[in-house]
DNA sequence: CTGTTAGCGCGTTCAA
DNA sequence: TTGAACGCGCTAACAG
């Protein structure tokens, strides 16, 4: 078969105008057309089926409409909330949208903005990614500075201290009334599942949780911050690790709730030893509302956090990067049951 | 600042040579360029930050590559396991991926499926949308047979009996095989939760249901079939008036595994007019591991699902669409156990 | 308001 | 193996 999609030319030949009213008469932002014209080419266009090239449409116009975004993985288990919002709301603006899972190495990430820029596309925002003193963080910049050199606008979101506009969640004041809370509660052993060592987002929570233990009294000694992976997977095995080690512990806070409700499972799943563990994560995300024990965590307002991100990113761009940060609370559920009503449950573990 | 990006011919002049030779030294698909002059131009594009205006690129050849996937809504609950398993399969094979979001009419899929038209796209792929009866079919099955005539691939799922290849769950015969599991089981009085009433795999579910449950002799009446929204929060809502009604119930199967969990919730919720009542869903999404009760559900190799729809649509498009047909199976878990053991424990609601 | 014309940046013949 | 020249489909500047 292969009967080549109808071209503008086709369409313009069929209304009896040339290519340009065509075209004018296609795209309301240049005004300036007869209505008859206007008509007649309209059905021109319906009658062929003609679609706009979008390809010669942005050689031409040199820059085409939609954002890109960046993530590390996609999960099958639990949505990414801030996947989700980001694709709704560019659903809700009519953007279209580029998803890219880009590796977790630098160049991985330089590779997808590079590609990206090659795309010409409007906005690029990347979700996670970031590293402490990751050598390759200047690369980063780099590749992102010449994308918005060349006309696009970036958005990053978590990932604070960049030149560029940020979303950033207060993931380190979270962690720290969290663990403030916790202490309040009446415990005192604790582990942290800590996922990436070098992971920003991760090492602002576990940062925050130790500052906020510090300040109620308590200590945390090193052995007790798991390192791993960011998923629910390996905080169901990491769980187990620490549980075998037969250590006193009667809380465990994971960096997020994925990892959180991993570790729920393995405390279930391990019997007696894993009976009376407290568990809190960090997210709030909608699956918490089907989960039994309610999990205790820090909200996060996801939707906001979406919303902000298109916001900055179809403003105009400012001189200086805007920051704007989120704020979230500690929400108390019955995973981390109140200790201090029941002084005998204390010590169930060894 | 608006410092444009380097074109090729930037690359050329700066390696010494023509952009024809630097067209080819950077597309390894042609071949017969001097090793001297191949590396001259790769290091000048090195040094300029040069990325190839993929936009022109597809002017140019007429195609670019890369799968768009159309969707309905992207859940920001549970992960929908397709839409996962697409996105970490895309990124294996190094496909560039598009991601749309289209509404539930006709029209929206309609112009979605002309954009990818528009933008020259590889491959199409499309998941859910689909309805029984509908007369947009037509217009649907006429927008991608465009697509198709253009040059392009297209790959359903879950959307049997369309004259394109396509990847389909066996919907009905895993929910025929769940019913009869579970009047084994000893259930007699059955809700379903069957979401949009002409919702393709929606409707294959429920019938699939009912046709198991009358092979058991188990019969069902019609206002016991409560159809709504495809969700987490509408499935609550529905088994909340289910409760309300106060008819007697001894299970309810929801056609998806989400929506089973938000019954979960709402019988756990309604208090001792929600206990003894079983749930069964469908998918067995990994969500499930961290649930309690563990959910009875219909398993279906999701990997599996979204490899095989890849790998049609890389390899050649053949004379007749192919369909490929997706078995899942049985698990049982707490959610529905076994009243045959529990004579005694018959009749807890009314 | 409309048509002519000149690009946009790249791939690709066709000779050399 | 290489380069000159043309074409891809569309928009934008410039006349009319």
């Amino acid at each position: 078969m292969d009967s080549r999609s109808p071209r503008l030319v086709d369409v313009a030949r069929r209304a009896g105008v040339s290519t340009a009213t065509a075209s004018r008469a296609l795209n309301p932002t240049t005004r300036g057309v007869r209505d008859a014209n206007r008509a007649r080419v309209l059905a021109a266009a319906e009658e062929l089926g003609y679609t706009t090239n979008l390809a010669a449409q942005t050689v031409a116009r040199g820059r085409t409409r939609g954002v890109t975004l960046i993530v590390k993985a996609m999960p099958d288990d639990y949505a990414n909330p801030m996947v989700a919002g980001v694709v709704n709301a560019t659903h809700r603006e009519g953007l279209p949208l580029n998803l890219v899972v880009a590796g977790s190495g630098t160049d991985d990430l330089v590779r997808a903005i590079d590609a990206a820029r090659g795309r010409r596309a409007q906005v690029l925002m990347t979700i996670g990614g970031r590293f402490v003193d990751d050598r390759g963080t200047d690369k980063m910049v780099t590749a992102l500075e010449r994308y918005e050199a060349d006309g696009g606008r970036v958005v990053l979101i978590t990932q604070p201290g960049l030149p560029f506009d940020t979303v950033a969640y207060a993931n380190r004041e979270g962690a720290k009334e969290l663990a403030r809370t916790l202490v309040e509660l009446g415990y005192e052993h604790f582990a942290i599942l800590a996922g990436f060592a070098n992971g920003l987002t991760q090492r602002d929570r576990t940062q925050g949780f130790l500052e906020g233990l510090a300040e109620s009294g308590v200590e945390l000694s090193a052995d007790r911050v798991v390192t791993g992976d960011f998923t629910r997977d390996a905080a169901y095995a990491a769980a187990g690790d620490l549980v075998r080690r037969g250590i006193r512990l009667d809380a465990i806070f994971a960096v997020n709730d994925a990892m959180a409700l991993g570790a729920l499972s393995l405390l279930r799943d391990a019997g007696p030893r894993g009976q009376g563990v407290a568990v809190a994560g960090f997210d709030d995300i909608k699956a918490l509302r089907d989960v039994t024990p309610g999990l205790t965590t820090v909200h996060l307002p996801w939707d906001d956090v979406a919303a902000e991100a298109i916001r900055l990113a179809l403003s105009e761009r400012p001189a200086e990067p805007r920051v704007s940060v989120v704020r979230g609370h500690v929400v108390v559920r019955e995973s981390t049951p109140d200790r201090r009503m029941h002084p005998t449950a204390e010590g169930e573990t060894t």
